[in-house]
DNA sequence: TTCACTGCAAAACGTTTGCAGAACT
DNA sequence: AGTTCTGCAAACGTTTTGCAGTGAA
């Protein structure tokens, strides 16, 4: 812990662009993808550069308004969230999430950490699995 | 569980270049970018395309032989691992890595999965930190 | 008036792929 | 011979950036 510990918040105006995927995050609640957001804008009529929902998307991000999760490929995934710690099990076929949260798996990871000398701990943990509905849709499929 | 279960799987050829990577793997303990894998394997005077490193990996990740994990900004880190379902508690700063264990975890997780009625479970948990080593090196520097 | 924000197009990034030739079995 | 593998360079898809112009305070 630094004396420089406060970042110089920026102010974040609140612009008709920013505004617009605010309110696309709302509308969902799986993880979609940024350009996933940025067509689901230009469908509602809201043009908002690409650039411009990349750029919201991480302000958001470090604001924690936002979580994000990367697929196994690589793309970085977005949705809204809660403010407290949670994690996420997501479905794989149609990226609906429940926030979860284990009380106990925190404490291991840090316990862990510790055990190994490691200090500053923090961890990701994601669950992966096809809900209910991607479970019955696939097997009335085959 | 379907009646082609079983890939037909691909002969593996050990060629050069093959066993040029299986070595560099076998030289550090640390998560590695496939590019850094390239690199170290230039600077050992021994010549193999990129893309070849990338394939590679690919195979032998299928295979089991390595673990993949993507940092935050979407880049893949590679690292030779064991046979059994473990999970890493990686540094920060210098990607030094320890396998860890937890049954715990384990079971909590496919509970998790089961009560929100989510099949065919998986997941990812990585913890991250800074190692002793780094930890000291950086209070020493300020 | 000032400074943050935006759009665009270009660039950057890690990674993948097509293809002709080389190398295993 | 019949494959599989390799290198190269080109292609890819996602994300970032430079910059001139726009808009909020």
């Amino acid at each position: 812990m630094t004396s420089t510990e406060r970042e110089t918040a920026t102010e974040m105006r609140p612009t008709r662009q920013r505004t617009a995927v605010a309110r696309a995050l709302d509308s969902f609640t799986d993880f979609r993808s940024a350009q996933d957001i940025h067509a689901l804008l230009g469908q509602r009529g809201e043009k908002v550069g690409l650039a411009t929902v990349y750029r919201t998307l991480q302000r958001m991000a470090e604001a924690g308004d936002v979580d994000a999760l990367r697929t196994e490929d690589g793309e970085a995934l977005w949705r809204r969230c809660s403010a407290t710690h949670h994690h996420h099990l997501v479905c794989r076929s149609c990226g609906a999430a429940v926030e979860v949260e284990g009380p106990a798996v925190e404490r291991w990871t840090r316990a862990i950490a510790e055990e190994h000398g490691f200090a500053d701990v923090s961890h990701t943990l994601e669950i992966f699995g096809s809900c209910r509905d991607c479970t019955s849709a696939s097997a009335a499929g085959s």
